[in-house]
DNA sequence: ATTTTGAGAAACCAAAAGGTTGCGTATATT
DNA sequence: AATATACGCAACCTTTTGGTTTCTCAAAAT
């Protein structure tokens, strides 16, 4: 059997989100983008890195579509897509309801030995 | 400033959630173990690669406890441990609230322009 | 008692990740 | 017009990752 992605947009992702968020630094620049949008530069005065490393996150984040550009004269602010967001809680769903249905056939098996005694 | 991680046990996570996730296919072992606790060999059956592969993404789920062993005779069984999502959660929350405050301070300003106006 | 089976551990390898420095280019500033 | 600034891109380096193969050991099966 292939490995299923549980994520896949299929088109146009280059990137997938679960990834993106793998590097604690990725966590935390999307944490300060969701208070506003913001240049490379200002989000590097807050890290310990170079603000090309910082570029190279960003350019991950967008990959996966969890980030935006927006250019201003030579600034590009950057800005959250929360909404990308939900395909984590997708996949948190999904597990979760195999997980409960698990359970429902446990209890009903339970149920079943009980009415049957 | 340090790079912030936002996924801190603290005292012995080997690991972090979001970077065990960040492998499809160890979300698809995840989304297995959903349905029931398993081997090495029986999830091996359901994939590509080799018993030993398994193995190591097993390891890499246990460091971060979002999986647990139980040993049987010669058969390791391995289950998941959902509350270990909570983690997850947690993080979408925080990134939520932040940008929710967000608009509530865009909503403000906004109302204070409407009635001085 | 011998052989098979399940599984972790180690050695090894190619590819990817995360970082750096240096460069080119477009936009502001003077 | 000359200079400074903001940024992306490319080259490079080191560490991590995901995989394989081989080995060893303990538990079952014969």
């Amino acid at each position: 059997m292939q490995p299923i992605s549980f994520i896949t947009d299929g088109q146009n992702m280059k990137r997938d989100v679960f990834q993106a968020l793998a590097d604690p630094t990725r966590r935390t620049i999307v944490a300060l983008l969701a208070t506003q949008a913001l240049t490379p530069n200002s989000i590097a005065e807050n890290f310990d890195v170079t603000r090309q490393a910082v570029s190279k996150h960003l350019r991950i984040l967008t990959e996966c579509e969890l980030v935006k550009q927006e250019q201003q004269g030579r600034e590009i602010y950057y800005h959250l897509e929360i909404k990308k967001m939900k395909e984590i809680d997708l996949y948190l769903e999904k597990v979760r309801s195999i997980w409960e249905s698990r359970h429902n056939q446990l209890d009903q098996l339970l149920n079943q030995l009980k009415t049957s005694k």
